[in-house]
DNA sequence: CTATTTTGCGAAAACGTTTGAGTGTTGAAA
DNA sequence: TTTCAACACTCAAACGTTTTCGCAAAATAG
C-alpha cells in the first residue's frame, strides 16, 4: 500500500522547496528548465495528482454540484441527473446526489450538510412536504450565503433563483387538443391535488383548452388523486362511473391504471377510449399498448439546469445579478394508446 | 448576502483566540464556563457550522462515498443507489454519483478524479467495456492507495475487494425449476453474451437445472443477444423459429420483447407460453400481463455494499485485512406471465 | 570593476479546522 | 514566603495547496 504522493514528499525527495515543486508542475517561468524537467519527470513517474480537498480549501470552491431530489427510483429524475451529469462533467464538475424522500426535514438536513463547503451550488426539485409546508427558509438561507440555486420541475415563485420548468400548461393543452382533434367529446382528467404544482398547471391546461374549444367543463370528469397508494382503486372507480371516450392523465402511472380500468370494464384502448399520459418513461414506451404521451425531456432539463448553475458559479462578481427561468418545451409523442 | 461564518470571525468578534472558540464549541473542559456560554450563544445566534472541506483536510477523510455505475437511467441501479444512500446517511456519509456510461475511459477518469481526495472509498459496478477489455488497473490503483472498494453486481475475481452479488445461478435455477414444475418441456433462454458475467451465470443456472431435471439441452433454444439495439428483432426471430412452451429471459427487456413476439405470433401469455424475467423493475410490475420475475433486491444490495464499505473505512488499522463477498438472495415473484 | 537587472529558487501566508504544548494568573498547601 | 497545582486561555503546527514577496547569485550594462 502506497499512500498518496504530496508536493511535500516530492520536494523532500528532490531536495527542493515545496513552492518550487508546485511552480514547476504548473510550468511557471520562475523555475529553470532543468529543474522543471526533473520535477515533472518525477511527478509523472510516481503519478502525482494534486489533492482536491486542499485545492477546494485554497480556492474556496469545490467544483462540485449538489443535486437534491425527492426520489431517485423514478425515471424522470434519473434522466434529469443524467443531463446534469453530462454538462457538469464537460465543465469539470462533480455531482453529489442527495435524496429527500419527499421529507421536509431530510431536505433541510441535506442542504445544510452540503452547504457547509461540500458544494458550490444546488440543483433541486422540492419535496412534496416542503411544498405543503410552504417553508422555504433553507432555500433562502443558502442563497443568502451566496450559493447559487437552480430549481427544476417543482418550483415556487417565492424563492428567487434560476428555474427550469416545462410548459406544463401548454403541454397539457397540446395533449387535450390532440384528443379533441381526434373527435373525443367526453375527456376525463386524472390529476393530483393542487399543491403539487405540476398537477395544478396541467389541470389548468386541460381547463383552458376545453374553454378555447367551447367544450363545457364537467367537474365530474375531473379526478384529483390525494393518496398515491390508493390511486389504482380511485381511478378504477372513476373510469367505471363515467362514460368517457378519452382520458388525459398527468403521469404515466395514472395513465396505465386508466388503461387497465378501461380494459377491465370490457372496453378497448384505443378503439373505445384514448389515453394520453405525461412524462415519457420506460413504462410509456414498453407498455402494451404503448402510451401516447407528453414528453418532458428530463435530460434537457438537467442539462439546462447545470448550465444555468455553472454560469452563475463562473460569473464575474461585477456582473449584475439576474434570475432566469428556462422553459423546456414538451412534445407530444404519438404511440398506440390513442386513435390515429 | 452574508458569507459563511468562520471560527476566526467569531474569535475576532468576541476578542478571544481561534482555539478558544474551537474548544468552547466542542465543550472542552479547558475553557471557562462563562466563556463557553458566551461563545456558544454567539455561534448559535449566527448559525455557525464548521466547514466540511477544512475538516476533511484536517482529518484526512471526507465522509463521502463515491458510487460509479454504468448508467443511472436504469431501475436496478437506482434502487441500489437508494440503498446505499440510506445506509450512508444513517452513518453520516454523503454519496457522490458518477456515471461511466459503460465507457472504460470515463470509468477511469471518474475514479482518478474522485480518488484525489474527494471520497473515502468506492462502490461500483463495472462498465461493460471494462469487462471486455479486462483492464482493471484503475481498480488496483485505488486499492493500492488504501481506498476501500466494494464491487457489486458486475464483479470479477481478479480484483481483491469486498463484493456484493446475487446468486445469479441459483436465481436462474429457481426460475427454470418453477417453469419445469408447471409442466414446461421446451424452455427457451434469452441471454446476453458471456463476457457480461450476469448473462454467463444465469445461463449456467439454466443449464444446470435442466441437467438436474434430466431435460435434454438443445442449443437452438438458447439465444445470446450481442447487440442490445437489435434485441427486439432477434428475439422475434427466435420466438418464431422455435416452438416453445416457456421462456426464461435474463432481464425485463428481453422478457417483454419475448411476450410481444409470442403475442404477435398469435399465441397467448401465459396460456400458451409462460415467460419469466430477471430484475424486478417498474416494467415487470406494471406490464400487462405483469411479469413473473426473479427479484434482485437492489436496495438490499446497495445497503450491504454501503455497510461493507463503511466497516472498512472505520476499521481500526490494527485489525486484519480480509475481503468478504456478500450474496444477496433472489426471490421469485409470481405474477401473471406464468401459468398458475 | 561596480551597479543594475535578470534568473532561480525559498520562505511564508493563506484557506478553516483541531489539538498538544505552552503561559500567565490565581489560590492553596507546605 | 516559597512551591505547586489548577485554571483559563493562547500559540503554533498540521492537513496540501497556491502565490506573493524576498533574496541571493549570476548575468549584463555602464
Amino acid at each position: 500500500m502506497r499512500p498518496k504522493l504530496t508536493l511535500k514528499q516530492i520536494a523532500r525527495e528532490l531536495d527542493v522547496s515545496i513552492s518550487t515543486v508546485s511552480k514547476a508542475l504548473r510550468d511557471s517561468s520562475e523555475i529553470g528548465e532543468e529543474t522543471k524537467k526533473k520535477i515533472k519527470a518525477f511527478a509523472k513517474l510516481y503519478n502525482y495528482r494534486p489533492n482536491n480537498i486542499a485545492l477546494s480549501l485554497k480556492n474556496r470552491k469545490t467544483k462540485t454540484i449538489g443535486i437534491i431530489i425527492p426520489e431517485i427510483v423514478h425515471y424522470f429524475f434519473t434522466t434529469v441527473i443524467s443531463g446534469v451529469e453530462q454538462v457538469a462533467n464537460e465543465k469539470g464538475y462533480n455531482v453529489i446526489v442527495c435524496l429527500s424522500n419527499n421529507s421536509f426535514d431530510k431536505e433541510v438536513l441535506n442542504m445544510e450538510l452540503l452547504a457547509n463547503g461540500s458544494t458550490d451550488g444546488f440543483i433541486m426539485s422540492m419535496a412534496k412536504e416542503t411544498l405543503q409546508k410552504e417553508d422555504y427558509h433553507h432555500l433562502t438561507e443558502v442563497t443568502n450565503q451566496g450559493m447559487p440555486l437552480v430549481l427544476f420541475d417543482r418550483v415556487i415563485d417565492e424563492v428567487h433563483c434560476d428555474k427550469v420548468i416545462i410548459d406544463d400548461v401548454i403541454g397539457a393543452k397540446k395533449a387535450v387538443q390532440y384528443l379533441i382533434d381526434k373527435g373525443a367529446k367526453k375527456i376525463g382528467l386524472v390529476s393530483t391535488v393542487d399543491y403539487v404544482s405540476v398537477g395544478k398547471l396541467r389541470t389548468r391546461g386541460y381547463l383552458e383548452i376545453l374553454r378555447e374549444n367551447n367544450v363545457e367543463i364537467d367537474e365530474n370528469l375531473i379526478l384529483k388523486i390525494e393518496d398515491m397508494d390508493h390511486s389504482e382503486a380511485e381511478i378504477k372507480d372513476f373510469i367505471n362511473k363515467n362514460d368517457l371516450d378519452a382520458v388525459f392523465a398527468v403521469n404515466e402511472h395514472f395513465a396505465i391504471h386508466a388503461i387497465k380500468a378501461v380494459q377491465e370494464k370490457g372496453l378497448k384502448v384505443p378503439d373505445d377510449v384514448s389515453v394520453i399520459g405525461f412524462t415519457d418513461g420506460e413504462l410509456s414506451k414498453r407498455f402494451i399498448p404503448s402510451l401516447t404521451t407528453v414528453s418532458q425531456h428530463g435530460e434537457r432539463m438537467g442539462a439546462e439546469a447545470a448550465r444555468l448553475l455553472i454560469d452563475k458559479l463562473e460569473r464575474k462578481p461585477e456582473e449584475e445579478e439576474s434570475y432566469k427561468t428556462v422553459i423546456v418545451e414538451t412534445s407530444l409523442i404519438e404511440r398506440n394508446s390513442t386513435k390515429l
